[in-house]
DNA sequence: CGCGGTCTGTACGGCAGCGCTCATAGCGGC
DNA sequence: GCCGCTATGAGCGCTGCCGTACAGACCGCG
């Protein structure tokens, strides 16, 4: 998990609040560090706190009642966990597992709300990352349904890539398998072939990104679109 | 697009208002016939009204960078469409699309707005409903992953049968298949299946369905699944 | 230094769904 | 009553992925 660290300490949502607020809101957190696979909550758990990762990156996984399990978002310093509460729910609709081991900003469900009243331009930013969940949960899906396994996994690298502000880390081919719901032979021939042109490099269950640009021409657009629709929407109001 | 109309010509989402704030809300609605196939707003662009379907029912629909479509949601008298306006974003994540003819209250934007400025518990339900949104919207993403067409072929009648209102409608194989994002003969097979079952029958574009109960068991437990949380997050604010 | 555990590479049969194509059957219009 | 259009049914070869299984490689630990 080194690479190399731009050290982006914060978390891109909360940029929004001017420095006063912002220290105001910092000081109800607190600075947490969360350990690779943790589970932060369950589907349908009571939300006792939310999350603003800033080196750290979370999954969204999802469950049917087969017990089918399938990543449908990635959460790191450019979002949040916990928006439900936003939305007057206070109940996890995903399962939340730690993807990415390192720092996050931890507050409670109560002081968030508080937060909420004393900060409307927060409630507004949060508001608008709220649509690009659903507009990328949405691309995601047809994603899944359309693109091949090889094409998906290079997107996948890249939004980690992002998340992780490296382009090195961590993950076992079994890890990955689970996050796209495929078997873990499809990701061995996969990242093979990955490596066969040089894009990245793989030893056991360290991942290096050697052409970024090389692995976004081998993911299918879907890594464009969701960022576009992240800046378009979230980018204007920040810095 | 017969079946037995059991007259709900009200939308679920707006039985929360009290009467007399109901009836100012409707004033400003215009009651509006949607026609089959008609397209009310692509991706991206400016939301000038917002529909709250009484017997009509719209299909949400993404569209990715390569020309990809599929089907992510359905929205009838239980929902709303335009609810990205409640988080401040003037623009449709979706390509919606008229997929059952009927009625809908329609509002403008700006009188929309206003209306949720006044009737603070209608905002809450309205937030509360995007939350089902979104966990609806990660289920089908799971299910148009890992389930077979015949199985997701048989909950989307349910979920249509729901929202028509009636067991019987207007529906050609080629639209279904767009829907689900699979080949025409794909459904031909699927639909066949169903039929030599006697769940339901098929005659060149009008399905009736003969055995709801059959047809749940047919179908993946997501239809049961989308259902539970739609009642466990909206049912006890309504009637 | 050997041993067990973990991670990765590979192989094989099977199948759901694909793209494509053609045949058949209703239906409406003239 | 004929014609053209539209909707459905069906066939064929292909392929991406599945489930499963096994072998090699690397690691830490005693």
């Amino acid at each position: 998990m080194t690479g190399s660290p731009r050290v982006t300490l914060s978390n891109r949502l909360l940029s929004v609040l001017p420095p006063q607020s912002r220290r105001r809101f910092l000081a109800d957190c607190e600075g947490v560090e969360l350990e690779f696979g943790a589970v932060i909550c369950q589907p349908g758990d009571r939300i006792r706190h939310v999350y603003f990762p800033t080196q750290s990156f979370i999954s969204l996984v999802t469950t049917l009642d087969d017990g089918a399990r399938l990543e449908v978002g990635i959460v790191g310093n450019e979002g949040m966990l916990g928006t439900s509460l936003l939305l007057g729910v206070n109940a996890s609709p995903h399962l939340a597992l730690v993807q990415g081991a390192g720092a996050a900003l931890k507050m409670s469900a109560t002081a968030f709300m508080d937060a909420l009243e004393r900060h409307p331009p927060l409630r507004q930013q949060l508001n608008r990352y709220i649509h690009v969940l659903l507009s990328q949960l949405a691309q995601t899906a047809a994603c899944t349904r359309y693109h091949l396994i090889e094409a998906r996994l290079a997107r996948w690298l890249l939004l980690t890539r992002d998340r992780a502000h490296g382009d090195r880390f961590n993950l076992t081919q079994e890890f990955l398998a689970y996050m796209l719901g495929v078997r873990r032979a499809g990701i061995t021939s996969a990242a093979s072939e990955l490596h066969e042109r040089g894009l990245i490099s793989y030893v056991r269950g360290e991942i290096t990104i050697l052409d970024g640009e090389g692995l976004q021409r081998a993911s299918c657009r879907c890594y464009q679109q969701g960022n576009r629709t992240y800046e378009q929407t979230l980018g204007k109001h920040m810095r």
